[in-house]
DNA sequence: ATCTTTCGTTAATATATATCAATGAATTAT
DNA sequence: ATAATTCATTGATATATATTAACGAAAGAT
């Protein structure tokens, strides 16, 4: 079965991450009145980073970058999300402001949980803030990654390694298309952006990738690998 | 009262952490009985990156570097612990193994709690489960910031993060003798030690601080402060 | 359809930072 | 006490990466 979810509660949406497959039919009912439906054109801002956190998102579909929105233009990207991920700033059960500004790169369809809640839910089932602890482990685990990635590798395992990201974990396909401009690139990688074309210029005379406008194709995926394990 | 910690239980333990305030009676004596003490001299490794994830920890003296155990030596130090922390790795309610080592950077006396008994308590009881998040995601914040300062600020600026933190979040006094080595504090910031060395030099010459072997005085914070955010 | 702005690309140059090498001071081992 | 390591420091040099400038192509606006 295709994961889709159409408009019919939270009962029966087939997208329920990990979390809300623990909860209760009560709890998955107050979920849904607590839930609200929105689109998102590109380029639009779904969260501003430092305003009051108010909902969790859960992506129905497209492609959206969570961000530090830095004052001097700087950006650094975190991760994309795309279908089927929830996101809840690590503002949540903090202090309630959200850290990362979300934006549109492909139109955005996803519901929205107020926060309040996601909260008496927590409170209610352990099993549920369990899973969420997990979660925001796992993507500790995931940022670490990204940090020692970014401190420690050279433009080439940086840029490497954002192949891999794309391919494996937000297209699942090879030749992909992404919906990433090259300055979103560079922003992935913590570098310029015109390093970032040079080094993309790089691996294609050196036939490890081949590019078409946004369209990328990882011709010796191992080779890339080892960039990214020995840079 | 000044915080303090006897082996008296976990009861009578005045350095309780905030999920562990939140225990009954009985799961505090239940966590009391999975726990032991340690010591571990200068330069002893508490905890082995790849490892499997057997406890968490409270440190009840000492400070403890965290940081990234890579292949190639070269470290990023993610924070340093200090007496009454509690330390749980990421792979905690995850893949339960330890993504940072753990070395002792003065003796350093704490206690371990088996993280069997962990889940068990974070199974019965949300609130608890609800404050590790809430720590959880307090620390996620304040990784973010160390990630930007460590890829968008050059390294005047990273230099300067470093002292606010030791200064604020370590040591909480103005001249202060800092535990780690040259060495150490160039893994904090992702420079080279020699480099470290230089700028170091660059803030005693412009009589932004002054050094005598490990002691450091902030002489004037407010312009530390400028350079941390302005860089 | 034309103008304007943004985006992608390239090359030349500047600069921040790392690396290398040498030395003295401080620890640790014998 | 002496030798042997390790650690802190400095200067000279190399190198990775950013910045600047320029230009064509694409996309949006009038």
């Amino acid at each position: 079965m295709k994961k889709d979810c159409s408009d019919i509660g939270c009962h029966n949406c087939a997208m329920k991450s990990v979390p809300f497959s623990k909860l209760t039919d009560e709890q998955l009912e107050y979920a849904d009145k607590n839930k609200t439906v929105v689109t998102y054109n590109i380029g639009e801002t779904i969260c501003k980073k430092g305003a009051p956190l108010t909902h969790v998102l859960f992506l129905w579909d497209g492609i959206a970058k969570v961000y530090t929105d830095l004052p001097n233009q700087k950006h650094v990207i975190m991760k994309l999300l795309k279908k089927c991920d929830m996101y809840a700033g690590p503002g949540i059960f903090a202090d309630e402001k959200y850290h990362y500004s979300v934006t549109a790169l492909t139109p955005v369809k996803l519901c929205m949980i107020k926060i309040e809640a996601f909260y008496e839910i927590a409170r209610q089932n352990s099993l549920f803030t369990y899973e969420l602890l997990s979660l925001s482990n796992h993507a500790h685990i995931r940022y670490m990654f990204h940090l020692t990635s970014l401190t420690q590798k050279n433009m080439q395992g940086r840029f490497s390694d954002m192949l891999l990201y794309l391919r494996h974990h937000i297209y699942d396909e090879n030749p992909f298309t992404a919906n990433t401009s090259r300055q979103d690139m560079a922003d992935m990688t913590a570098m310029s952006k015109e390093s970032l074309i040079r080094i993309m210029k790089e691996f294609k005379e050196e036939g490890l990738i081949e590019v078409n406008g946004d369209t990328i194709t990882l011709l010796q995926e191992e080779k890339i690998k080892f960039i990214s394990e020995h840079s």
